[in-house]
DNA sequence: TTCTTAGAGCAAAGATTATTGCTTTTGGAT
DNA sequence: ATCCAAAAGCAATAATCTTTGCTCTAAGAA
């Protein structure tokens, strides 16, 4: 029932219908309309639902190679790589489309940053030099979603050049 | 006409009406919904139209005081202050929404690059050391942009401190 | 001035979306 | 097994959006 819903729902943003109405929705879920307009107040209200469940399930481990340059490297190229997929596109999207604050705070931000934290604390514990944790927002998860929220074409070795400037801001 | 239905659109996107439909714009407007229906694809088809007459209409003229980190904090507080005014926060939400690439490339990011070219190219004129352009792009625009576009609290000063860190990348 | 034509209005019809009262199903507790 | 309550389905209705054929107006050309 309820992951028929968000599997449809799923399905019709991941395929970037720009018609994602309650009957739409019901009918490929196989559920009656009135069951989602009893539900959500709103389309942007389930679609919210759906998103946070599509970005919290991460199952992403923070690397922990040794060094905090290789760590902030697949970091940096595991969210490119993951925010890049176009159906993964399409949910940011409509996300910032939806107006989804909550969204935007929990799942994306709020993960992000715990995940940054976790690597500067592991380097610190190491002795490495390290920026801070807003810096690595700042300058290296920033510049990622940037073009793909605004579907500008993505160029190779953005996340090593983003890692090598961050780096140099260690103290 | 084009006029009165621009301005409808600008003012139901700048109360951040949530329903912007052809027939609300129309009435707004006072034309007649076949109108809109006739001259637009979709809502969105208008709803890009208005954004980038609303985005290219930068009478902002570059900074130019003689220093680099000087121009460049002007520079980002003015975007700042721009981008995080309500309505024109909205609007940016509204394109992503509408997936408005050509937008996000020409007025934006275009526009920020150019401006950003002109800066570099003065401070190397004046012998100074300087970040590279996509540098600028990469750690000033997309992290003052970020924050609106997902919605998220903006924090004071953080265009200087954007500033500070690029500039550690002078070279 | 008259003709032409692109654009705007009007109105009717169709399609889709949203609301509501009532009935039916379902899953758990007794 | 039976009962209860929450949730889902159903159907009728209303509201909104979309399409279409036709008419009317206005600006430029002959």
């Amino acid at each position: 029932m309820l992951t028929a819903i968000y599997t449809a729902v799923g399905e019709l943003v991941g395929q970037g219908a720009d018609k994602i109405s309650f009957p739409v929705i019901a009918e490929r879920a196989g559920v009656n309309p009135t069951t989602l307009y009893r539900r959500w107040p709103d389309v942007n209200a389930l679609l919210e639902d759906v998103a946070v469940a599509a970005l919290t399930r991460d199952g992403e481990s923070v690397p922990d190679t040794g060094s905090l340059q290789q760590d902030l490297t697949e970091w940096a190229n595991i969210i490119a790589r993951d925010i890049n997929r176009p159906e993964r596109a399409r949910y940011l999207r409509a996300m910032v489309a939806a107006r989804v604050d909550l969204v935007a705070n929990c799942a994306i931000t709020d993960t992000r940053r715990d995940q940054a934290a976790e690597m500067v604390r592991r380097a610190t514990e190491r002795g490495e030099k390290t920026p801070t944790v807003a810096q690595i927002l700042d300058h290296i998860v920033a510049p990622l979603y940037y073009p793909v929220v605004f579907a500008l074409p993505l160029d190779q070795d953005h996340a090593e050049r983003l890692v090598r400037d961050v780096l140099a801001l260690a103290r």
